[in-house]
DNA sequence: ATATCTGCAAAGACTTTGCATGAGA
DNA sequence: TCTCATGCAAAGTCTTTGCAGATAT
């Protein structure tokens, strides 16, 4: 994670910015520890992230910060059904990769996948359309997943 | 709800027993509450409207019996994000209508919809059979959620 | 300067577990 | 009869809240 210094210069400055919220130390290092990863972290593996570099920070504030970023849209909060949220930031610098998941039901373990994005899309597209129409819906976003048992799971 | 003698005629009755599950009145009765609404229901909303019948019955019994469904397959548990799971039959008597939620980010309210269900097959038939070669994960099922502002909350 | 933000401790909400009693097959 | 199921109470987890001190702008 890079200095102090460089604060007002993220990617999520503005944005974060325009909101009213502030830009600090516990903030910066959550959303450093989003943007460095691939898993899908919980809260607590946030906060044990984050604990490194900063220990002071509490993971009250992890919370409460997931909160505010999922509420912009920043971060996507997913339930895998073992009790505990998973983060994941929706967007970064580059911009990530759409994908969705793949859930084992017997061990818990998350695939993420970015394949058929075509069909995908242009299912979706059309049933956003047409859901938002006939609902009246301001569609913000969908969640796919798929639910099975893993190839490891599959031999016990 | 229809008297103890019918036990054993219900549609459920070998597929339970064939799990070696005994049928028992809470069960009967749990899936009784599922297999009359349209509702999302959680545990807790189960536990009452068993309890209007049966009173004895504790909260527990509800817990405990709505794990099995759902590992039998005979229950859906969703997430909607309200912190609490929601339940629903998977199947019924006549076999229930396959569907997809529409969940409001704002208020909760949470809408099945049936449409677009052809062009949805025809992606997910595709992407189950690509995912499950792929990743030799053996699919049970799959979740689609939109979520967004219903009508009443844009207006606020 | 001052409205926000944070950490700690405590509370809250939902769900699970232990154990003795009760019930199905 | 004998195993499985139940109810109660207690415990467990994850998450949220209250509040005084610290911080960003």
């Amino acid at each position: 994670m890079y200095g102090r210094g460089k604060i007002g210069h993220n990617w999520w400055y503005r944005r974060f910015r325009g909101c009213g919220y502030r830009i600090t130390i516990p903030r910066e290092s959550i959303l450093d520890v989003l943007s460095r990863t691939d898993e899908h972290l919980s809260a607590e593996d946030i906060y044990l992230a984050v604990h490194k570099v900063h220990p002071t920070i509490g993971l009250t504030t992890i919370y409460r910060t997931l909160e505010i970023l999922v509420q912009m849209g920043l971060v996507f909060k997913f339930d895998f059904g073992d009790g505990r949220a998973r983060f994941e930031l929706a967007e970064g610098p580059k911009g990530k990769r759409h994908h969705h998941h793949l859930v084992c039901s017997k061990c818990g373990r998350v695939i993420d996948y970015t394949d058929f994005i075509d069909d995908e899309m242009e299912f979706l597209s059309r049933a956003e359309q047409g859901l938002a129409k006939k609902f009246h819906f301001d569609i913000t976003h969908h969640v796919i997943q798929f639910y099975g048992v893993c190839d490891t799971c599959q031999g016990r």
